[in-house]
DNA sequence: AATGAATGTAACCGAAGGGTGTAATTCTTT
DNA sequence: AAAGAATTACACCCTTCGGTTACATTCATT
């Protein structure tokens, strides 16, 4: 009867609804990732919920409401890994080491996945844009990470900073792409594996000039 | 009048309609690159030609069949490939970078890019299996190359096959996601660097334990 | 019990796009 | 020139699917 009880009540609802439109935007991601975003209907959607159409539009306006939720969602990640790893005062290679494992746990969800699988065209103008400039400023933190290495000597100086950024990335956002399935490998273990690869090489040190 | 001239007519129209299909199977490629498969529609594909759709019916029997059949064509590429680098008697990681080198020209292709970036759902189940077996013995060969290298003290221990074979090609299966636009970098000048950037890694030698 | 939020049923619209029938047109051969 | 094959254009159908709506119903809260 009190006022603080209505407002519960009110905040539960909203909380209620609120989970249940993520529950939308979630069965939407892994959608998205299994079958893609055009073989995607809203009725594979719902059923996956057990609801129907009506429902999920009772919750969300549109089926491209739906991608690009999950797209802000995803770059919420993107931008928060690249505040935290600008602020860390660490050499070189430790930040790229940071990146990497980060990088490699968000892209073994379905968020991360869906954003890189989610191809440009199928953007809105607005998301499109913005996806555009939190890919590369994550870039350029890797890349400026790469050259302030080779300015300190902790890096090769036959490193290029853009194309080695490329093949780390490549590398990473690969991975949504053959590990799925049954035998699945955990995302520590390929980010650990994928630190050593791009540091180390391949070359035996013993043979290294 | 003669038989040859017969023949040679009768030729010269099986080329121009073996030509004209071959149009349209690589406007398609391009098409499919671009805009994705299901975000292309049989009458981009036409415009882009300047013919129309119903020409298009004329040389290929669907939109399936234009997508197969470049995939066709691309898969007997990946074909040449591991059946060249298997006959050569070189070293481990010669034979890894002529992997990295040819590769990195096909993936620049259309052909090359489509295959990458054509999800598996979109697939008749035969080209799927063929192609997950194309891509599975490429894969071996570098895998192989790497446990050799391991074996002969060529390639550091640490490497892990699968996961390493995996990097180098994520890395080089991404390339046709960023490398477009007007400012196009050579598939040679990725290839050197992608080479470099596995197998000598990131470190300074100097630094080099 | 009353209120209103939440959800289901079911039908419909309109656009897009794959696919097709037919007829006109052009080219090749005789 | 005639016949027939090759090629193209036009119009059309059919299905799918996103999107929308009207109405009924269930359920929690008061």
């Amino acid at each position: 009867m009190s006022v603080e009880q209505w407002t519960d009540v009110v905040e539960s609802r909203e909380e209620q609804r609120k989970k249940k439109r993520q529950a939308v935007i979630e069965a939407g991601a892994a959608l998205f990732v299994e079958k893609g975003f055009e073989g995607t209907s809203l009725d594979d959607i719902a059923s996956k919920l057990g609801i129907t159409k009506r429902t999920i539009y009772y919750y969300v306006q549109s089926k491209d409401d739906i991608l690009m939720e999950v797209m802000r969602q995803s770059m919420s990640f993107l931008e928060k890994l690249v505040r935290v790893s600008e602020n860390k005062s660490q050499g070189a290679i430790d930040r790229i080491r940071g990146v990497i494992d980060e990088y490699a746990e968000w892209i073994s969800t379905d968020f991360g996945a869906c954003l890189v699988l989610t191809r440009e065209h199928m953007l809105t103008e607005e998301v499109r844009v913005e996806l555009r400039m939190k890919k590369g400023s994550l870039d350029w933190l890797v890349r400026n990470a790469i050259i302030e290495g080779i300015a300190s000597g902790e890096i090769d100086a036959g490193c290029d900073a853009r194309l080695t950024s490329a093949a780390i990335f490549g590398a990473l956002n690969w991975v949504p792409f053959w590990n799925r399935g049954k035998t699945i490998t955990p995302a520590a273990k390929i980010a650990e594996q994928y630190k050593y690869t791009f540091i180390e090489g391949l070359k035996c040190p013993s043979t290294k000039d």
